[in-house]
RNA sequence: GGCGACGUAGCCAAGUGGUAAGGCAAGGGUCUGCAAAACCCUUAUGCGGCGGUUCGAAUCCGCCCGUCGCCUCCA
């Protein structure tokens, strides 16, 4: 069976910004991948944007470690600079103290959404002695230059300036917007080291008291821990230029070797009503707001419905949406569980029969009707190489997650075409690939808990309250009394809490958000 | 002005040469104490527009229109 060997040894494949198109992912050190990705500059709380670049890293990690790769993701802390250092002193507090406070609920939020495959968060204020020594180097073989306690790279000493970014000097020169630095020796040249003015945190340098310039840190922190050659350096598409185009260009010249990594891996904006969402357009919506409304899996549904490439609008009806197509998802995994019984050991995924994958995957599309005719055990060794398909190239989240719908409607199908209490052949086989790409994506993350619980609360004494109320239901059932029961379902709905009647008997999940005014009107 | 993305149904969104996945919403039916969930059926002769290449184009090429990003701190 040739055609199925090549699609299970078909490589992983990214699009790659240097380049300017999709290449296949060829780790330097077979079966480690090492990455980069570009954290947040922390000097206000953490937005659904800064959700993007990580849920990519993220779901990247988890796919390349299912594919079998060791992966070694590094992720930063820009934690000094201009506007730190600037409302740190407005509000008397020390730029470190400022900065924790964001760094803590960035991580919060991470944590929250299980973003947790980053090995290392580096901070720039405990690397100085790092981006010193790559300073230094720079400046004795020529591609920087020192003027009254600054340090700049110059553009012009290194050829390949404008790589990444497609531009040349000429290009960008004409249409600088900003005033042009007397001191420097070409417009384009920018900071390694700033001087320190009086009264800013500095280090001793040997140009004098001061601190790192914007992109120098990313250079020094990803090489120390990952090393030349890297294989993927992520970020948001608004770091092409000039932040990574400087990368580049610092680290090259310092390495004397290229290239600094092997794949820039670039994600889309999430944008609000068309535009952007930055932190200085003021646009942005907290991610700390959101994950009290949201189960984490539909915030990561949410991002991973578009393509990372894609621009990805945010709004609330939106979010609204990826909430009921999510509770598609979940409630069929709950129901097949529940089907199932303990036939599934919870977390156990059942094996894939392999034979099964032979019969139905060596075409590559199959025919809706061969499809059909195919029974669920074959769909379900389909889906599961089709998700994986999906995310070998270039990570397409929005198509991986259309395997999984297809998969739950004909498994959906089968339970309800199974005669009462038989098991629908090959759910078993259903149940544990969804549950297995469903972890690949993340969506699990709070499914039992809900935003709520997620965002704190006691999750032991909500459930509790919970099933206490839905026994005082079951009984007013018994009874007939049906309008008690009607009204607890509503009042638990109301709280957030949905209830289903079912032939196994009653279930019940977080939904959304407690619905205040609901509430009160109970 | 320069560089680069993108434009697929009411909405969201896959699909890079072989005849339009999937989700949400809507309508009809089955099931249910009623709901919900689930299942079945219906909803793009059509992929921003106009040309071109090809046996064949949403997919390739050209021009045009529109939206967005970067060129300045940004994920």
């Amino acid at each position: 069976m040739p055609e199925l060997q090549d699609r299970t040894q078909k490589e992983i494949r990214l699009f790659d910004t240097l380049s300017g198109g999709v290449k296949p992912l060829v780790p330097s050190h077979p079966g480690l991948v090492r990455m980069y990705t570009c954290g947040p500059t922390v000097y206000n709380f953490t937005h659904i944007g800064h959700l993007r670049p990580a849920l990519v890293g993220d779901v990247l990690a988890r796919h390349l470690e299912r594919r079998g790769y060791r992966v070694l993701w590094v992720s930063n802390f820009t934690d000094i600079d201009d506007r730190i250092i600037a409302r740190a002193a407005e509000q008397g507090v020390s730029a470190t103290t400022f900065a924790d406070r964001y760094i803590a609920d960035y991580l919060h939020n991470l944590a929250l959404l299980g973003i947790d495959r980053i090995e290392r968060f580096a901070r720039v204020t405990e690397h100085i002695p790092d981006i010193l020594e790559m300073v230094s180097t720079l400046v004795e073989r020529g591609y920087a230059y020192a003027v009254e306690g600054d340090v700049y790279f110059s553009v012009t000493a290194k050829r390949d300036y404008g790589k990444l970014s497609g531009r040349s000097l000429d290009d960008m020169q004409a249409g600088a917007r900003i005033a042009v630095d007397p001191r420097k020796r070409h417009p384009m040249d920018f900071a390694l080291w700033k001087a320190a003015k009086p009264q800013e945190p500095h280090w001793e340098s040997p140009w004098g008291p001061g601190r790192p310039g914007w992109h120098i840190e990313c250079s020094a922190m990803s090489l120390r821990y990952l090393g030349d050659g890297f294989d993927i350096h992520g970020g948001g598409g608004d770091l092409i230029f000039p932040h990574h185009e400087n990368e580049i260009a610092q680290s090259e010249a310092f390495m004397g070797t290229e290239p600094f990594v092997h794949i820039w891996l670039h994600n889309a904006m999430v944008e609000v009503e068309g535009e952007k969402i930055s932190k200085s357009q003021g646009n942005f919506v907290p991610l700390r707001d959101l994950v009290r409304q949201y189960t984490p899996g539909v915030l990561r549904q949410f991002v991973l419905s578009t393509h990372y490439r894609k621009p990805l609008q945010y709004s609330d009806a939106a979010l609204r949406e990826t909430q009921r197509a999510w509770n598609r998802l979940r409630s069929a995994r709950q129901a097949w569980e529940s089907v199932l019984g303990g036939v599934v050991p919870p977390g156990e995924p059942a094996p894939v029969q392999m034979e099964t994958v032979d019969s139905v995957a060596a075409d590559a599309a199959p025919t809706p009707v061969a499809a059909a005719a195919a029974g669920l055990e074959q769909a379900a060794a389909a889906a599961d190489d089709a998700f994986r398909a999906a995310l070998d190239d270039d990570l397409n989240t929005a198509g991986a997650l259309g395997v999984l719908f297809d998969l739950v409607r004909r498994g959906n199908g089968a339970v309800a075409a199974a005669p009462a209490g038989a098991l629908p052949r090959g759910l078993a086989s259903a149940l544990s690939v969804l549950r297995r790409c469903g972890d690949t994506l993340g969506l699990w993350e709070g499914a039992g808990v809900g935003p709520v619980v997620a965002a704190g609360d006691d999750p032991a004494r909500s459930s509790a309250l919970v099933e206490l109320l839905l026994q005082v239901r079951a009984d007013a059932r018994a009874y007939r009394d049906f309008a008690m029961a009607d009204r607890i379902r509503a009042a638990l709905a109301a709280a957030g809490v949905q209830v289903e009647d079912t032939p196994q008997g009653t279930r019940w999940v977080w939904g959304g958000a407690p619905d205040a005014p609901a509430v009160a009107k109970l």
